[in-house]
Order: C-alpha cells, then structure tokens, then sequence
RNA sequence: GGGCAGGUACCCAAGCGGCCAAAGGGGACUGACUGUAAAUCAGUUGUCAGACGACUUCGGGGGUUCGAAUCCCUCCCUGCCCA
C-alpha cells in the first residue's frame, strides 16, 4: 500500500470542524509519512486516555483503532495513561466541571486500561505510559515558562468555557492547566502524531502544536476522529450518561446495545466504530440510502462487525441468531440466571431478591404495567405465589429462572 | 473585604408557612405500535405497607411555630458588581 492510501485510511472519519485544517492536516501528514520512509524511521505516534472510569467502551476504540492503523503501517504507538491529567479532570468534553479523582481511584481504573485496550492494539507493538512519570516533576517555575505561552484570552473563547461563562457557571482555574499539560506530554514524547476526538481539537491542534514548536521541536499532527453518538443516537458515548457499548460486555449483549441504536446514527458507527475501509463504508451507505439493505439487516451487519472486532466471526454469528431468536422471534434466550424459590415466597418477593427489580416499589409497578411475566402469561397479582416454576421475566429483556 | 442574587429529587427548573413526596420539562422505565430503531400515544418514576397509612427528602447545623422547602440564626458553596 502507498502512502497515499494509507493516509487516505487514517483520514477516514476524521474531523476537525473545518475543511483548511483538515487539509493542511491531511497535507502534513503525508510529508511526515514520506519522510519518515525517507530517514528509516517510525513515526511516534499516540493518544491519551485519562482513566476516569474502568471501562473502556466503543467510544474510545476509535482512537485505538487509528493507533492500530499506524502500528499496521510500521509506526511506533505510545498508548498513554492520563493518570496525572486526570487529577485535574479534562474540561473539553463536558459543559461542566468534571470531578477531581484521587490518585488512588485513577490508579485503580488504569490497571485493568491497558489490557482492555489490547483488544484492539497490538500487544508487541504497543508502549504504555503513564504521564504522571514527567508531569508530576514539573516545579512552578517551569509551569509559568510553559503557561506564558497561551493566553487567557485563547482559553474563554473556547465554547465549553464561553459557555459556562455566559451561563454564570464557575470555570475553575485549574481547568485551564489540562491543555497546557496535554501539550507537554506531546512535547516530552516527541509526538509525531497525536490521535483525538474532536473535543481534543484545542488540546491538540492549538495548545500541543503552539507548545511543541515553543520549546523548539516540530509539532505533532493532529488526527482528529469524530464523536461517536452512544445508543441514544445523539450525545457522545459515555459511561456517566449510560449511552455506552462497554468492551468489556458480552457477545450476545454487545450485539443487542448495537441493535439498540438508532437508525440516524448507523453511518456514524459505520465510519467510526468499523475495520471497514472507506470503500466499504462508501457501499454501506449507498445500499442504505438506495434501500437495497433494510435498515434493521444494515444494523446487524454492523452488529456482527463490531462484536466481531472484539470476539470473532463465530461469536458474533452466535450472538446475532441469539437476537433474532429471542427478540425477533420472541423466544425466551437460552442462558438467563437462575433463581431458587423459598417456601411461602410471593411474586414480590421474587422479584426483588432475585433482582429483577431494584425496589419493592418498582415490583408493584411492573405487576401493575402488565410488564410481569411467567413462561410468556401476564401475572397480575404480586401477593400470590407463583402458579409454577419457569421463567420470569420483567419487561423485554430482564429474565429469571426460577427453579427449587 | 463590601453589596446583590442563588444552592430544590438523576438533570434543568417552579414553589416561598399548611391543600408539598413537592408543578413543568428532559432523561429513565412500562404498555401499545414496530425492525428490542426512530416517531407517536398511554402510563410509571422516594422507601416501606395487599388499598388506609407510616417514614425519609428541598446545601449543613441550630431555632421559631400546632405545623417549615418556605420565617429567623449560623456555617459551607456558587455567580455577578464593587474593592
């Protein structure tokens, strides 16, 4: 492959809010590339990831998957965690003020970072770093030498800033010191490449070039991938608003949470959470437009793609006749828990302690929503014993055994 | 340091002595319809209690009152203006 295509497959679901840079981008990259081939060398290549919570879902593979892109390609890959970053807490992707996390919850959610992340990267050619080994021996005086290159005025033009500021909420300080310190951590890798979504623009693009070139190096390249939408369709995937694909679920359930999202958002998944190339994505999406694909088979299409990614061909066919049998078909799915009953234990009772509900309230509820089934009939006491064993099952898709 | 405005359930936001478990919206959940999509319609959304009712909740603590989210004191936190 020439270095033309394999600009043209990084490039692929890039973003970067404006057609200039991401030419200039795209332009930059290229000569990197070339003359990278031309001195023998790799090009260092990484993107950070600040360990805010324990799983890594769908939304940060799309940066691991241009990280593996770059490592296909001959390129050395830094997959860094941002255990001293996120001390601070990045401001960029939110309205508001992320929480500060103790050193010990971020240690905690970065041990099990790296391995996860191997699902995707390629172990032998991956280094994990920690930023904290350089950040945290940086005194004051070096941070003013590196805070007087920006100004404060570069910071409240940011939107999520301006934002707050016009709407009266606090922008603390300290938040402004995330960009500065991503920037360094650019500078101290020697960063060919940087990898972001596009809340990472300002970090990247403007606080990581400016610093780079400030302290006399050349500055990185920024590939900005977009913003994958969580299984809402519309607000990015995270774990805190409960739209997330974990990596970390299973075959079956991963395939079920891709079915889950909505139609608008196919091609984003298609483009960002795919291996496809941007013939393939090209095709997907004609056949979608054109109707040649209904648009539920073009979402298993992309199921069975994206649980292959993580758990191979068989798993994923498994995982999608296992959907249509059980939703499709409306048949009960093969492997559920199993709950054993006690003597004199009413249906309320069962559905709490097996926990099929969170409350005892919640229970009444579902009894009186008709949502409450045994073996497909509709309970309607939650006073009574259950008329006999079999499955219990809440709403579409919580199931209990219930068993002796 | 001074003045002003605020802190209400998962989020936004009304309420400003009893009729407040707290309007409205969002979100979430359930049902109908479907392609476990979206949209739409209907319902639910503190805990316990088979319906009565009880209990906990309106930044923290203390007080006034028969009765407080609502009044008073105090502390903490935020924004704006002034210094």
């Amino acid at each position: 492959m020439n270095i033309e295509e394999q600009v043209a497959i990084i490039m692929q679901g890039t973003e970067y809010g404006d057609e200039d840079v991401k030419k200039s981008m795209a332009k930059e990259l290229l000569e990197r590339m070339k003359e990278a081939e031309a001195e023998k060398r790799p090009l260092r290549v990484y993107c950070g990831y600040d360990p805010t919570s324990t799983d890594l879902h769908l939304g940060h593979t799309i940066t691991m998957r241009k990280l593996r892109q770059f490592q296909e390609f001959g390129h050395d890959v830094v997959f860094l965690i941002g255990n001293y970053t996120s001390l601070v807490g990045d401001p960029s992707d939110k309205d508001k003020l992320r929480p500060m996390l103790t050193p010990e919850q971020v240690m905690e959610n970065a041990r099990t970072y790296s391995e996860q992340a191997f699902r995707i990267l390629d172990r032998e050619k991956t280094q994990v770093l920690y930023n904290a080994e350089w950040l945290s021996k940086i005194d004051f005086a070096e941070l003013i030498h590196l805070a007087s290159n920006f100004t404060v005025q570069q910071f409240i033009n940011r939107d999520n800033f301006k934002k707050r500021w016009e709407n009266g909420d606090p922008v603390y300080l300290h938040e402004t010191f995330y960009a500065i310190m991503q920037a360094y951590d650019a500078h101290h890798l020697q960063a060919d490449v940087q990898i972001g979504g596009s809340d990472q623009l300002f970090n990247i693009i403007t606080a990581g070039r400016k610093l780079m070139t400030a302290l006399g190096g050349k500055p990185n390249i920024g590939v900005i991938v977009g913003i994958l939408p969580g299984t809402d369709g519309v607000v990015r995937m995270s774990k805190s608003l409960g739209n997330h694909i974990p990596i970390n679920s299973d075959a079956k359930d991963m395939f079920g949470k891709v079915m889950s999202v909505p139609d608008m958002a196919m091609l984003d998944y298609a483009r960002l959470a795919t291996r496809w190339v941007p013939d393939e994505v090209a095709e997907f999406a004609n056949e979608l437009e054109s109707g040649a694909l209904h648009p539920r088979d073009a979402k298993m299409k992309l199921g069975l793609e994206i649980v292959e990614i993580f758990y191979g061909a068989d798993e994923a066919q498994k995982a999608k006749t296992a959907f249509i049998n059980v939703f499709q078909k409306g048949n009960m799915p093969e492997k559920m828990d199993e709950y054993v009953v006690k003597p004199g234990q009413v249906l309320l009772d069962i559905l709490e302690e097996s926990g099929l509900v969170k409350s005892r309230g919640e229970g009444r509820r579902m009894v009186d929503q008709n949502a409450v089934k045994l073996d497909g009939e509709v309970l309607s006491d939650a006073m009574e014993e259950l008329p006999h064993l079999g499955v219990l099952q809440v709403g579409k898709r919580r199931f209990v055994r219930v068993v002796e």
